[in-house]
DNA sequence: GCTCTAATAAAACGCACGATCAATTAATTC
DNA sequence: GAATTAATTGATCGTGCGTTTTATTAGAGC
């Protein structure tokens, strides 16, 4: 045999991508043989050649995507706030979200950049630095304006990024909250670390809306 | 040839520990080889199975050895605070401190969870949960006692595990900030976290010791 | 100094790894 | 409907894996 009837090249880089992100999230790179990626895909091993040039390609490209969604979508996202209170609960509830719902690809970026080569390795450290650099911002800005009391910007930047992603430690779907609940809870713990207050919000067509004055913190 | 000249059963036994440590740490477990590991250590691959039935097992006995180690430190060092306010400081810098020198252990502990098998994975999980309910009960005893204003205990406690194990992603030796310093820092933001006022302490005797009356946050 | 045991070397086992190659068939194009 | 291209198989390559076996020597105990 050979070609098989129906097949689709399209169909098949899609099920390789999508089966690759499930088997290294759970197996880790260097323990998912390419004779196993291929029989859950229901393919050949060496149909995969037909894709990628090699194994170490395919982590890359689904690191660099991943990391390419995750900027265009905080890019898109941030647009709609604009206080730097408001953008610092923005950005925390878009994260937890975003990383919650995407846990094989976060998994991946976290635990796999030592399996990637120093060039490939540099190319998503750079692409985790400009990310980091979208809380930065707001932290800085935060405190250009009064709005908020830190001590240290890039430990707070850090700490905040941290425990963040440390939810997809522990988080489970069936859990007693909901990500949403989480998220908010996250939001407030985020506003006491940069030493401000939670606004109250009003939900208005979608959006979060906060009410009453601006509250300053000093 | 067989037994060297100045072999030595425990010296062998340290170093391969000490070796696989660094290798694992740095490759990942699935990446290094015994093949390496025995060439690191200046032995043929074969002398290693006279310490080890097994890869695993060598695997699960530094991740275990580490635990109980971790879990002993902070028996020991948590018997010299005792408010609340002092205790959480006390963990969040012992924390720091521990795992940012003892980075390897901590490294392995984090990223090698899943190359275990089921019954080893289990055993660490439990030592984990022991550890981080030294935490939590600390953040019980401040919320009962007022000293603390805290949402969601266990959320507060992952999160403060979170991002002060978060350090060792980017710490160098060589950073602006010593471990000490940054430590502080992270007293502050945990403090922060929990509602609580930073106290003022004087080093007497090698100790912090508080200055002036207890703070009450309400 | 003999005996016993601890510590290693050397060689090899069977197997699975990532990757390659030629052959073959399905789908597409004209 | 022939020619071309895309998609895949099946077999195989050389290598390196974790581990085992056997033999041998150094050190410890009496």
């Amino acid at each position: 045999m050979a070609r098989t009837i129906g097949s689709d090249g399209e169909k098949t880089r899609t099920t390789i991508e999508a089966t690759a992100k499930r088997l290294i999230a759970r197996l880790g790179y260097e323990a998912m043989s390419m004779r196993l990626l291929a029989d859950e895909v229901g393919v050949q091993s060496a149909a995969f050649y037909h894709y990628y040039p090699n194994k170490q390609e395919l982590l890359f490209s689904l690191m660099r995507d991943h990391m390419e969604r995750l900027l265009d979508a905080w890019d898109y996202e941030s647009r709609k706030a604009h206080s730097p209170l408001e953008r610092l609960s923005a950005f925390i509830r878009f994260h937890i979200h975003y990383h919650v719902e995407r846990r094989d690809d976060v998994h991946i970026g976290n635990m796999e950049l030592r399996s990637l080569g120093p060039e490939n390795r540099a190319t998503i450290v750079e692409l985790r630095a400009r990310y980091e650099n979208g809380l930065r911002e707001i932290l800085d800005d935060g405190l250009d304006a009064r709005e908020f009391v830190i001590d240290d910007i890039a430990l707070t930047t850090r700490a905040i990024i941290a425990m963040t992603t440390g939810i997809n430690l522990w988080f489970r779907a069936d859990d007693r909250l909901t990500v949403a609940e989480i998220a908010e809870k996250y939001v407030q713990m985020g506003l006491r670390l940069v030493g401000a207050k939670k606004i109250e919000t009003v939900k208005t067509g979608g959006r979060n809306v906060p009410v009453g004055p601006k509250i300053r913190s000093f």
